[in-house]
Parts: structure tokens; C-alpha cells; sequence
DNA sequence: ACAACCAGTTGCATAACAAGAGCAGTCAAG
DNA sequence: CTTGACTGCTCTTGTTATGCAACTGGTTGT
């Protein structure tokens, strides 16, 4: 992996760390479908990544401290991947994208649903969200509110479209 | 161009439009720069673009909808590139990467100025400065507000750090 | 008339990406 | 204790995208 920034524009930056095709599609998959094994990551991918480019991108995400690698108790084979604070905070990113592509692109309708949800939710909506992130992959436990989670309500939401 | 989409999922699809190295920048330069000839994308750009890049992307870019062309009175040979509506509504993406960037990346004291600004201001910074692009752009009046606007602020804090 | 400027195009080398097979270790069932 | 499925990858072999530099054909200002 060639190493020489281009600029130190932070846009410039951010697009040499997450600015690929995969990169962005891996990290959604862990926040919204709660992949953390590379089995996982592989073959529930909506896209069909290759083991190859995801091997690869796991590791420049681990590098960046984007992701974090643990060894999965249960299985002595098996890592477990989760998002660092860093990896956590790209959500707003993922979040507007969603938004801009559910308005103005050919989006199917399970597939829009959430990101419909989460744009019209807003920015208190993400942080909630990214609490819940915090709870399942960095392990910070936090008062629970009343009611179902952010998580818990997109993926309803997904199922009850899916389910039409 | 080969055309084959990998899912319907919006921000896969927001990727396949611009999610490579070079669009969003192209957009940044459009947006925070005013950039709006060919030569001025070309020459001007902090990462120095190829001009068969930046060709493709323009080209891809007027496909899509992200920005359009028309004819500069001034020289026959010049075109102007302008951003659409969607093209605008990009500058939440962006201000969210920047703001990402800024945080996380090795951010250089004058390119950052900008970033920090924008991820300070928030939602309602970018809608103002989005109003202003689409006076630039699409030539749509606004009411004129009081005192500078955001473009000539950042513009503006971007001179200062120059100075020093 | 001439140099500088304009928006690209073309040819070629290299880097990134992608599909699929393969591999060594692990685990649970029979 | 053997078998078959599963684990996280790596290797091989292409294809596609990127990047540099030179070049084209026209326009404009002096």
C-alpha cells in the first residue's frame, strides 16, 4: 500500500482513508447489520465483496484504528471485529450519504427505508444511535432509555417492508 | 463506463456516483473554491488532478446530474461549469468528511481552518452557505442577509492562518 | 503575426481491483 | 478418531482504473 498524501485538506484525507468503493460498505455492514466476523462480512455483503479485497480492507481499517480485532472466545479461529470511537463517529458521514442517495438516486425500497428513517431522524437520532454503537462495540455500557433503540427500530422498520 | 449496479442500497449507490478519489474533490473545488473553468480545476487543484481524470469525472459528473455546462459569453472556447441542486446538496457529505477529517487526520493548519468552521456552524451554516451556492449556481436570488456570507468567512479565517 | 491560453484527447505504463480456487487449522457429530 | 463443514484468510490469473506526459485544434490578447 503506497503511503503519499496528496494534500492536507481534511476532505482530501478522509477520502484517502474511506474514499473507496469497499471501505464505507464494510463499515455500514457492521453498524447497521452487526457483521463482525469475516464470514460474515463476506458472505451476507449485499454487494459481494471478494475475500481478497475484504482481507485488505480490514487490515488498512485496522491500521487507520478504524476497526479493532479481538479473538472470539467461542471459537478459537475466529476474530471478532468492532468499530472503534473513530469508526463509530464516521455514522453523520454514512448517514448524509444515505440521505442524499434515498433523494436522488434509484434506491430499492427495503433498502431505502432506513436510510428514509435515519435522515429524517437527524442528528439526535445519529447520537442516540452512535450510543448504541458504543454499547455494542466498545462495550460502554449506557442508561437505558425507554423504548426500543435506534437499531432495533430501522431493522423493524426493514423487516416490515421486507415482509410486504 | 462499465454500468452494472451493485445493490440498491443508497449508500452504495451514493459510492458508485461518487465515491472514488477524485469526484468529491472536483465538488469541494466547485464549492469552496469557485472553480468553474476547466483550467481552473485543472491548475488550481491542491492534489493535482490529470487532466484525463478530471475530463472522465467532469464528463460522469454531467451524467449524473451533479453539475452542468453551458457556454462562457466571454471566450468562446471556455465553459462553465455550475453545480446543480444535487450537486449542492452534497456540501452536508462533505462538511460531515471535513469534520471527520479534522478531528481524526493529520489536517494541516490552513486547509483545516475551513473544516473546523463548517463542523462548528452545523446544519444550519451549511443551509445558509447552500442558499448562497444557489445563487452562485443556479442563479436563484435570496434575500440578502446581514453582514459577510459563509462562503466570504471561510474565505476570509483561510487568509488569516495564510498570513501568519 | 505570434505567444499565451483554452478544453480537452491519445498512447502507454503501472497500480488497483476482482473472481475463484486453494489451504491449514478448528470444531462438532457420528 | 474420522469426516465434513467452517474458520480466516492467501494465491493466481486476469481485467479495469489510474496517472503521466505529450499532443491537438482552436481562441484571444497584444
Amino acid at each position: 500500500m503506497t503511503e503519499q498524501q496528496r494534500s492536507g485538506c481534511p476532505i482530501n484525507l478522509t477520502l484517502e482513508v474511506v474514499g473507496d468503493k469497499w471501505s464505507l460498505l464494510i463499515i455500514r455492514d457492521m453498524m447497521f447489520g452487526n457483521r463482525r466476523h469475516f464470514r460474515e462480512l463476506l458472505t451476507r455483503s449485499e454487494e459481494g465483496i471478494s475475500s481478497n479485497i475484504l482481507a485488505d480492507r480490514l487490515k488498512t481499517l485496522l491500521d487507520r484504528g478504524i476497526v479493532s480485532w479481538a479473538e472470539d472466545p467461542s471459537h478459537k479461529q475466529k476474530g471478532i471485529y468492532s468499530l472503534t470511537e473513530q469508526g463509530i463517529e464516521l455514522l453523520p458521514v454514512l448517514a448524509q450519504m444515505a440521505g442524499w442517495g434515498f433523494k436522488y438516486l434509484d434506491v430499492t425500497e427495503e433498502l431505502g427505508i432506513r436510510a428514509k428513517l435515519l435522515s429524517e431522524g437527524g442528528p439526535k437520532m445519529w447520537a442516540e444511535f452512535m450510543d448504541e454503537l458504543r454499547e455494542t462495540h466498545l462495550g460502554i455500557k449506557r442508561r437505558r432509555k425507554s423504548g426500543p433503540g435506534v437499531g432495533e427500530r430501522l431493522q423493524a422498520a426493514y423487516q416490515r417492508v421486507v415482509a410486504r
